[in-house]
DNA sequence: TCTTGGCACTCCCGGGCGGTGAGTGCCAGC
DNA sequence: GCTGGCACTCACCGCCCGGGAGTGCCAAGA
C-alpha cells in the first residue's frame, strides 16, 4: 500500500519536473496532485524514494529532481503511451502524404517530429537491404564515360559515372546493359550483388568496361552511403537546455553533426514496433549524457528499413514523446508501403 | 596625413576586436599595434571615428567597439582577401576529389567549410538552368504505374512516379518513351522543357498518360526543388556568439532551418567570382542583424550555377573568411566542371 | 595646427554581506 | 503508519563598495 503511493509520488515528481524544470518540494506536490496525505507523509516517502536512487536532491534543503533510474521506472511501469487525437493523425497525414519521393519524405518527417515534440528530430534514410532491383540503365555519354543508373523499389535512384579505359560503342553498351539487366533486375539488393559477382571477369573483350559498371554498380547497391545517412531537424529546440549553451548546447550541435552517431544510437531502437528510450548515462555517448533518445523503427510490414526518433533532455514529456514518434513512424511506414 | 593614421587605428581596431571579442582601448592599441603615436593621439582619432559612425563605445568609460559602418570600410577598403597557403589548397582539393556524385559535392563541401572559417557553412545545391538533359526513361512497374527518370548533364537524376488513370503496356510506354526522349534529350532544361509542351495534348488514345509523364517531367525539371534545397552545416559554431542562447543563438538556428531565407540571403551574392559580404542591419533579415554573411557564387565558368558561404558574427576574420570562401567556391567549380 | 602628458571623472565588474523563503529532517503524539 | 510542529540549511537576491580600465578635456610643447 505504500509502496504504490511511493510510486505515485514518483510519477508525480517527474510529471511536475517535466512541467516546471525546478526541483519539486513536498508541499507543492501535494497541493497539485490528490494526493491525500500530508506533506510530511511526503517527505518520508522521498526519504525512502531518494534511498533507493530514484530521485536526488540538487543541494541540501532543495526539492527533489528525478534521477535516471526515477525516469527509467517511470517510463517503464508507470506510464502508457497516450494515443494522438485525430486532429493530429489528421495532420500527419496530410503532411506527409504531400512529399514527392522518398528524400522528400525523409525530410518532412524530420520537420514534422521536431514540430510535434519541440525537439531535435533523426531520421534515418532508409537502408535498401530490402529493396529489389526495379530496372538497370546504362546512358553512354561519351564515348569512354558511361553514367550506370540503378532504380530500386524503394523509389531511391542510384547513379554512378563510369570512366572506362576505352572507347565503346553504343552497341557494345547495349550488350553490357541486357546481360546486367537480366542478371538482377527483379531480384533484391544481396542476390543482385551476388549475381554480379559472376559477371565482373566475363570471357571476351568487354572484360574490361564491363567489369568496371558491374563494380560501379555493387558499389551503388552497396548500401552504405544511403544507410549512413540522417537528416536531422529541430536544433533550435535545444533552447529546452537551460543550461549554458557551451558547456550543454554545443557539444550536443558537434555530435549531432556526427551522423555515424547518430546511427549508433537510432540503432539503438528495438525492431518489432515498439518505440525504445535510452535514458541520460545508459550507454557509452558521454555526449549525451543528459538526454534521452525516443527512438523507433519504420518500414513496410514488420521489418524495419530505417529509425527514427527524437533526442531531448532527459527532462522530457515521455509519454507525449514516445507517442508522436511510434504515430510519425506508422506514417512514414505506410506511405513507403505505398510508394 | 592624420586620415590616413585615423584609417590605420580603425584597421587595428578591427582586428584587436575580432580576436580578443573586447573592447580595446587606446592604450593597448599603441602597445599592440607598432603606431608612433601616443594615447591621447589615438583618444583623438577615436573620437573622430566616433563622430563618423565607424565606432562605437557600449558605454562610456569603455573601450571602443567596431559599427556595422566600420566593418564595411574595413572590408571595402583596408583589406584585401589573403591567399590560401599551399597546404590548405592541397587539403581542400584532396577532400572534395573524394566526392562520388554531386550531393556528396555539396556535403563535403559545406563540411568544409565550416571547418575552414569556424562559422557556420551554407552550400546551395546546383541549380538546374544550364543542364541539359542527358537521358529520359520510363519504366513501367506495373500496369498502371510507370517510374519517370531524367538524368540531367549536372550528374543529377531526377525521378517522379506516375499513376496512370488506364492500364498500359511495355509497347505503349515504349512508345511514349521514346517520343519524349526524341523531343528533349541533349536539351537545356528551359527548351526541354518548352519542347514538352508541345507534347502534353498529342493527338490519339495516348493522350492520357502521355499528358501525365509529360507533367511528372517538367515537375521534375522545374528547378524548384533542387535550387531550393541549401545544406547546413557547422552550426555548433554559433557557440562563437558569446551571448545568451535564448536571444542570440536560438532564433538563428531557426532562421537556418528556413532553408527559403537562407536562399536569399545567399542570393544576394554577386555573380562574376567576387566574394560578397553582408554586414549585420545591411538588408532586411532582422534575425541575421548581429550576423555577416560571406557567400559567392560558384558553377563552372562564369556562370554561377549556385552560391555557397558562411554566416558569423559581425566580428569576424574577414579576410582569412573571404578566402575560405573563394577557395572552396573555386574547388568547386572545377570539380563540377570535371563530372 | 597637431601631438602629448596630466588629471579628474565615469562606470563596469567582482566580492562580501545580510535578509528571505522554500524545503528538509526529525520528533513526539495520535 | 500518519501528522503537525519546529529548528535548521542553503540558494537566491538586492545592496554596497572598492578597484581598475578607459575616457574627455586642457594646457603646454613642437
Amino acid at each position: 500500500m505504500q509502496d504504490e503511493r511511493r510510486l505515485a509520488v514518483l510519477r508525480a515528481i517527474v510529471e511536475d519536473y517535466v512541467a516546471t524544470q525546478e526541483p519539486v518540494g513536498s508541499k507543492a506536490l501535494v497541493e497539485r496532485h490528490g494526493l491525500g496525505v500530508s506533506p510530511a507523509t511526503v517527505r518520508n516517502d522521498m526519504a525512502a524514494l531518494e534511498e533507493e536512487g530514484l530521485i536526488t536532491q540538487p543541494h541540501t534543503s532543495a526539492g527533489r529532481v528525478p534521477t535516471d533510474k526515477g525516469y527509467r521506472l517511470f517510463v517503464d511501469r508507470l506510464t502508457t503511451i497516450k494515443p494522438m487525437s485525430a486532429a493530429e493523425k489528421r495532420a500527419i497525414a496530410t503532411i506527409l502524404d504531400g512529399a514527392v519521393d522518398v528524400d522528400d519524405v525523409v525530410r518532412r518527417s524530420v520537420r514534422l517530429l521536431a514540430q510535434l515534440t519541440h525537439q531535435v528530430a533523426l531520421v534515418q534514410y532508409p537502408t535498401l537491404n530490402r529493396s529489389t532491383v526495379r530496372h538497370v540503365d546504362l546512358v553512354g555519354l561519351t564515348e569512354t564515360r558511361v553514367l550506370v543508373v540503378a532504380i530500386l523499389s524503394s523509389g531511391r535512384v542510384e547513379q554512378r559515372l563510369v570512366e572506362l579505359d576505352r572507347p565503346l560503342d553504343d552497341d557494345a553498351v547495349a550488350d553490357i546493359r541486357g546481360r546486367v539487366a537480366g542478371v538482377i533486375t527483379g531480384r533484391i539488393i544481396a542476390e543482385a550483388t551476388a549475381a554480379l559477382g559472376d559477371l565482373a571477369a566475363p570471357p571476351g573483350d568487354d572484360a574490361g568496361p564491363q567489369s568496371l559498371v558491374v563494380d560501379a554498380l555493387v558499389d551503388a547497391m552497396s548500401d552504405h552511403r544511403s544507410s549512413e545517412r540522417v537528416a536531422v531537424g529541430g536544433t533550435a529546440n535545444l533552447a529546452r537546455f537551460g543550461d549554458s549553451f557551451e558547456v550543454s548546447v554545443r557539444p550536443l550541435l558537434e555530435a549531432l553533426e556526427e551522423h555515424v552517431v547518430l546511427l549508433k544510437l537510432l540503432g539503438e531502437a528495438q525492431t518489432g514496433g515498439a518505440v525504445t528510450v535510452r535514458i541520460g548515462h545508459e550507454g557509452p555517448y558521454t555526449e549525451f549524457a543528459t538526454t534521452s533518445v525516443v527512438a523507433t523503427g519504420y518500414g513496410p510490414g514488420q521489418e524495419a528499413v530505417g529509425n527514427l526518433g527524437v533526442v531531448g533532455p532527459t527532462r522530457m514529456d515521455y509519454p507525449g514523446t514516445m507517442a508522436s514518434v511510434r504515430a510519425v513512424a506508422r506514417y512514414v511506414s505506410r506511405i513507403l508501403d505505398e510508394a
